[in-house]
DNA sequence: CGGACAAGCTGA
DNA sequence: CAGCTTGTCCGG
């Protein structure tokens, strides 16, 4: 090409002019993260032969040449209009039906509200095994609803249910609707929904596994994903234990399936139940109406407890007189100790010495990336044992040993350490455990629930300690049942009178949702305001962008609070939120964006 | 994401 | 200025 003398311009290349290929054209979004547009392909004109052309729809998975190499992609548009000024290419490949319409719909709203990337949603949103058939949808049943349609008459409904509530008969409510989407939080809880729905003669897919059958119309029952199941009609959504935090996803982006459950109900224009014996702000805010037990049931529902104040003992340590009749009982008994917040140390898997800051000898941390940290000196290195070169570390939980000796002492019977290495089957049997709150997820049932120190939990400063400490007593109570047979809660704690104590003694989360709504409002903390908080390597280049778009009417509401090397972007609402750091442009270094974080 | 290509850097 | 590295753009 010729150079411009200087003050002129070369004439503009006139733009080249395709003629347009036989055959119906499609648009593509490519399975690459970082591609944020559908290309146009062309539907390859044999394909109308052999009834390949029938499965391109809306949602199926393709493959295709994409920037000279062949990816995966979903259809998200079909019968486009032809653009003369590009090529197009052929599908190379039909692979898979996938999410339909609406789902991709909401694919793409989830993608705007949580400041993701619309694959990793289309990725939940598909099968975890090629589909090429999908049958018809089974028969609605006749559902036995036991007393629970009531609850699916409005828009969206807060269920408060007892804590032992295996949300059976919500299901069959739900499924008394039509076809239902429900979400639980647990594979085993799904499992044993799908099981109660079948025996009540309710046609069931169990999502992602059985992807096929949801897409064919069968009420489906979930976990996390399950919101984007590829159900083409809902008359009814339920989530159950709606406040646990299995909704939310963890990785980046870090969407809560609780929120697409809701949206999707809208847009549905169905009814939607959130049921939680401990329900969440969010829940409440989200809610037209809530529906609460009799205080009276609601009391019997939960187990007896007992509130041991520590401040009266005259011995020191974690074991109170209080608990010696308990731990001495028959049954499974878990005692639990958190030990958040306190130094934890780190011991080679395979040579067991601890790992040490080189520089101070201190004890090292690991940090979020897996690496070895040395919080004095501010030293950073790999996961390496500094004797062995062994790359596996166990967590040494200090104390814990001497203190499950001494409850064993105490208790006069063995006591087995539950940790996360301890295999499932060391957890049956009428044992004395001691453990996190992990082990409150792991057994299945116990005669009694001991929190050796609860103040752990009231103590963490976060946004949601409070809500969370309270979601603890709840499973507890689950895992007890209610006081007519026998279960039993002991909480060891220098704050009797706190709010969440109180509420679990009375059995009575009101309690806990109202005092948490008034300083929520106050500080306008999530769902009473939106949070982003952002990290990574270009997290400090971005939030300059923010700070420097401030004056710009989009982000004058955005305030920003600097927390170490993380920033908490916060507005009133998310649409504002998601405004202001849409409107920034993305640094070259990572970040990571998380929307209304848990754990903050 | 990953290839193409442009711009920037270095050493002879 | 070749040969290499680093950065930016773009894909149908």
């Amino acid at each position: 090409m010729t150079e411009p003398l200087p003050g002129f311009e070369l004439p503009p290349e006139p733009p080249k002019v395709v003629a347009r290929p036989a055959g119906r054209l499609v648009k593509v979004q490519p399975d690459i993260t970082s591609v944020r547009q559908a290309f146009t392909y062309l539907v390859p004109p044999a394909w109308e032969d052999d009834g390949r052309a029938e499965k391109v729809a809306v949602g199926s998975l393709v493959r295709v040449d994409f920037g000279g190499r062949r990816t995966a992609g979903w259809i998200t548009e079909v019968d486009v209009d032809f653009d003369e000024t590009v090529e197009v290419r052929p599908l190379s490949k039909w692979s898979s039906y996938g999410p339909p319409q609406d789902v991709l719909d909401l694919a793409a709203w989830a993608a705007d509200r949580w400041a993701g990337r619309l694959p990793h949603f289309l990725r939940a949103a598909s099968p975890p095994r090629m589909v090429s058939l999908v049958r018809h949808a089974p028969p609605i049943p006749d559902v036995e609803t036991v007393g629970h349609e009531a609850a699916f008459d409005g828009a969206v409904t807060l269920v408060r249910t007892a804590p032992a509530d295996d949300g059976l008969g919500l299901a069959l409510g739900a499924a008394s609707q039509g076809r239902a989407l429900i979400l639980c939080s647990t594979i085993a809880h799904r499992r044993a929904l799908a099981r109660g729905l079948r025996d009540a003669g309710v046609g069931v897919a169990e999502y992602d596994d059985q992807w096929e059958r949801s897409a064919s119309g069968a009420t489906t029952v979930g976990t996390r994903t399950a919101a984007f199941a590829p159900m083409p009609h809902i008359d009814a959504v339920l989530v159950l234990d709606e406040h646990d935090s299995t909704y939310k996803e963890e990785r980046t982006p870090s969407w809560n399936a609780r929120d697409v459950a809701i949206e999707r109900a809208r847009r549905a224009g169905v009814p939607c139940v959130l049921a939680s014996p401990s329900p969440s702000l969010e829940a409440h805010r989200a809610a037209d109406r809530i529906l609460t037990p009799e205080r009276v049931v609601e009391k019997r529902s939960w187990p007896r407890v007992d509130v041991v104040d520590m401040r009266d003992q005259d011995t020191p340590g974690l074991l109170s007189e209080a608990i010696v009749d308990t731990i001495r009982g028959d049954g499974p008994i878990a005692c639990i100790l958190n030990r958040k917040g306190r130094a934890r140390m780190l011991a080679c898997a395979t040579c067991s010495s601890l790992a040490a800051c080189t520089e101070c000898g201190g004890a090292l941390r690991e940090d979020d990336d897996g690496r070895l940290v040395c919080d004095r000196d501010a030293t950073v290195r790999p996961m390496v044992c500094n004797e062995c070169n062994a790359t596996h570390m166990k967590q040494l939980r200090l104390g814990i040993s001497r203190l499950a000796e001494d409850l064993g002492a105490l208790a006069k019977r063995s006591v087995v350490e539950v940790s996360a290495e301890t295999p499932q089957r060391d957890l049956s049997g009428n044992q004395l455990f001691i453990g996190t709150e992990a082990l409150l997820h792991r057994i299945e049932s116990a005669k009694a629930v001991v929190f050796l120190d609860f103040d752990q939990e009231l103590a963490v400063p976060r946004y949601r300690a409070a809500e969370d400490a309270f979601g603890l007593l709840a499973l507890s109570a689950r895992r007890v049942g209610p006081r007519a047979d026998g279960g039993r809660i002991i909480i060891q704690t220098r704050r009797p009178d706190d709010v969440v104590v109180q509420a679990a003694l009375n059995g009575d989360p009101g309690r806990v949702a109202s005092t948490q709504r008034d300083v929520r409002q106050v500080f306008q903390q999530p769902p009473y305001g939106a949070w982003a908080l952002i990290s990574g390597a270009g997290a400090e280049e971005f939030v300059d962008g923010l700070e420097r778009a401030r004056g710009s009417s989009t982000a004058e509401t955005v305030r920003i609070n600097r927390l170490g090397d993380r920033w908490r972007v916060a507005a009133p609402t998310h649409e504002p939120l998601l405004a202001a750091i849409n409107a920034v442009e993305r640094p070259v270094e990572r970040i990571r964006i998380e929307i209304d974080p848990l754990s903050l």
